[in-house]
DNA sequence: AAGCCGGGGTC
DNA sequence: GACCCAGGCTT
């Protein structure tokens, strides 16, 4: 990742990494920076078209949640970044790393970035057997660290220096040691526990899901939905259900031409979904009322769903149709 | 402190 | 198929 270090550029690439590896971010870095080259013209644009930039990155609230920073920053800080740690975790979306990654990065402040290479390079250097998610002990000896490496000059440079050796050399499977330009400085080198640190999380028990998933035509129309809870959370979706006859009876509908296409596979955190596609259509376009405003349906231009539908479950769905 | 939230690339 | 990844938010 070689994104400029200006707040803003700084602040969109470090949050499209979240939890994102670098090849899977540059096409979409690319393409957001084109669209919305200042934190004006993100604070300006729709939220829909915003969303629709972010198409298969995952965790959409972060699009959301950009969209609503820029629009703070540029109403109440007039369009600048606060440089300032506690004004920046103010702002949705921006925790204690990326605050620190856009002090030290861009405002070349003394300021600590922990993410996960960091702890994977201090827990191979210092041999500890602790997570900083752990317990308030580890999380505060984690941070100590990195704030002393960061207190060394320049912090951009040093931050940057810690997030590349992570990615590049001190990797989470066959790390380089044999190149380690620092190796005579670790401790689980030394002691041959590399391949030990840091410690496994504990993994959460996949849970198998099975239903089926609704492609709905009214003319060139689909219907989509959506709710404010749970997976795909405030993200437009196509209708899902445990049986074929749930999903119908919910939208009180007369179908016709009903048929199953396919099933997709698809994973969401830790939901294993299996469902079945079913394509109908209707010759109604009345639906039941939402019930409120945490749940809510309408109608999109077929040819135009990639606007509205900004989720690879859908995307998958409507591939088997299609 | 722990659970939750997407998706795709590895091995 | 399991695991991992430049986290943050909610409970």
């Amino acid at each position: 990742m070689d994104a400029k270090r200006d707040p803003y550029s700084t602040w969109i690439s470090e949050t499209m990494l979240q939890q994102t590896r670098v090849d899977t971010v540059l096409g979409h870095y690319a393409r957001w920076m084109q669209s919305f080259p200042t934190v004006f013209l993100l604070a300006a644009a729709p939220e829909q078209i915003v969303l629709s930039h972010w198409q298969g990155l995952g965790y959409y609230a972060r699009a959301r949640n950009l969209h609503q920073a820029a629009q703070i920053i540029v109403q109440e800080h007039g369009g600048k970044f606060p440089p300032e740690h506690k004004r920046l975790t103010a702002l949705p979306g921006i925790g204690p790393y990326t605050a620190g990654a856009i002090l030290s990065l861009a405002f070349h402040q003394p300021e600590p970035a922990l993410d996960g290479n960091l702890i994977r390079v201090f827990s191979r250097l210092q041999n500890w057997e602790g997570l900083p998610q752990e317990s308030a002990h580890w999380k505060s000896l984690y941070w100590n660290l990195a704030t002393r490496f960061a207190e060394q000059s320049p912090p951009n440079l040093i931050n940057e220096a810690l997030m590349e050796f992570g990615a590049l050399v001190c990797t989470p499977k066959k790390p380089d040691c044999a190149h380690c330009p620092i190796g005579d400085h670790c401790q689980a080198l030394r002691l041959d526990l590399v391949h030990l640190r840091p410690p496994l999380r504990k993994t959460r028990a996949p849970l198998d899901v099975r239903g089926n998933i609704l492609i709905l035509h009214y003319q060139d129309k689909l219907l989509v939905e959506r709710g404010t809870t749970g997976l795909l959370a405030k993200q437009w979706r196509l209708p899902m259900g445990s049986t074929a006859e749930d999903l119908i009876r919910a939208l009180e509908l007369n179908l016709s031409d009903i048929r199953k296409c396919g099933l997709v596979k698809h994973s969401i955190t830790h939901h294993r979904m299996q469902l079945q596609v079913v394509f109908a259509k209707t010759q109604s376009d009345v639906l039941p009322p939402d019930p409120d405003e945490n749940f809510q349906r309408q109608w999109i231009p077929l040819d135009r769903w990639q606007e509205t539908l900004v989720n690879s479950l859908a995307a998958k769905a409507i591939r088997k149709w299609s």
